[in-house]
DNA sequence: GTATCTGCAAAACATTTGCAATTCT
DNA sequence: AGAATTGCAAATGTTTTGCAGATAC
C-alpha cells in the first residue's frame, strides 16, 4: 500500500480487514479510487466514476463509506474550498495546493513546516491543515 | 481601523467609500460586527444579532454584503470545517485554530511560518490559510 | 427619475435519514 | 436465519436566484 503502482485488490482486502473494515466490493472499489485518484476526489467524482463499473452504486453508500473511512483514521476530508469536500487517504504530513485555473488539488510537500504543533497560544493542537491556492505549473505554462 | 477599539460608524463608512462599496446602513452594521466579532462568524450569527438592531433584514442581504465584501478584499472566506462557512476582517497573515469542545475560531500567531510563499513545486501561490484543530485553553482548564 | 439596494419566495444543491430490499456467511 | 450492507426516496439545511418593492441621490 505504500507505493501506489502496488495496489491491488487484495492488499486492499488485507489494509480494510487490518483497519477493522469489512471489505465489501463497493468499499474495496471506493478505496481502490481514493488511492489513484490523486487529484483528492469529491463524492461526486467518485460516485460518476464508480458508476461505470457498479452501475447500481448509490451516493448514499459513498457517503456512507467515505464517512466509515474517516472515522476509522484512513482517509481525511478537505475543504480547501467552500461548497466542495474533497477526500484524501495519504496519512503523510503534506500541504494542499488548489489551482484557481483548473481546479485541480495537489499534495505539495512544504521544508521547514511543523505538522505537528503540541500547543500554540495555550491550546492545544491536535490537527493541522495547510491550504495554498494559486495558479498551477501546468496552467502557467498554458499563458 | 487598525485597532478595534477605536471601531465606530463613521470610519467604517469612510473605510468602506474607499474600497468602492456605498455605505448602507445595512452593510455598516455588518462591517462593524464582523470587526467586532472575533470569533469568525458565520452567516447565521451575523443574522440572529443583527435582526436586533434591524427587524427586517434577510439572510439574502448578509450573503450578497459578503460576497460583495469578499469581491472587494476587505474579509475572507473560512472553510476550516465542512459544512461551517465563516467570514473574517483581519487582513494581517495569521492562522486560524479551532476548537473541537466549544466550536470557537480563535486567530493565532504562528512563528517560523512563511505565509507569503511564492512558488512551491513549481505552482505559483497566491494565497495560504492554516488551520489548526484542537482544545482551546479555555475548555483545557474546565477538564 | 433612474440606479442601486433590499428582502421575500422559490429554486437549486449537497448531505443526511428512514427504511425496505439485498447480500453474505 | 440473522446481521451487516446497500440504495431508494424523502427530508433537511444552506446558499443562490428571480423579481418586485423600497430607498437613495
Amino acid at each position: 500500500m505504500e507505493n501506489s503502482e502496488t495496489i491491488d485488490i487484495k492488499s486492499i482486502q488485507e489494509f480494510l480487514i487490518e483497519k477493522g473494515i469489512n471489505p465489501s466490493f463497493q468499499r474495496l472499489k471506493i478505496y481502490e479510487y481514493l488511492k489513484k485518484a490523486d487529484f483528492h476526489p469529491t463524492v461526486d467524482n467518485i460516485y460518476n466514476e464508480l458508476i461505470k463499473i457498479i452501475p447500481t452504486i448509490s451516493k448514499t453508500t459513498i457517503y456512507n463509506t467515505l464517512k466509515l473511512f474517516v472515522e476509522k483514521g484512513i482517509a481525511q476530508t478537505l475543504t480547501i474550498d467552500e461548497n466542495e469536500v474533497r477526500y484524501d487517504c495519504n496519512t503523510e504530513p503534506h500541504a494542499h495546493f488548489k489551482c484557481i485555473k483548473c481546479g485541480r488539488v495537489y499534495d505539495v510537500m512544504l521544508s521547514n513546516v511543523d505538522f505537528n504543533y503540541d500547543y500554540v497560544d495555550g491550546h492545544k493542537v491536535l490537527d493541522c491543515h495547510i491550504y495554498l491556492r494559486g495558479v498551477c505549473k501546468n496552467c502557467l505554462n498554458k499563458g
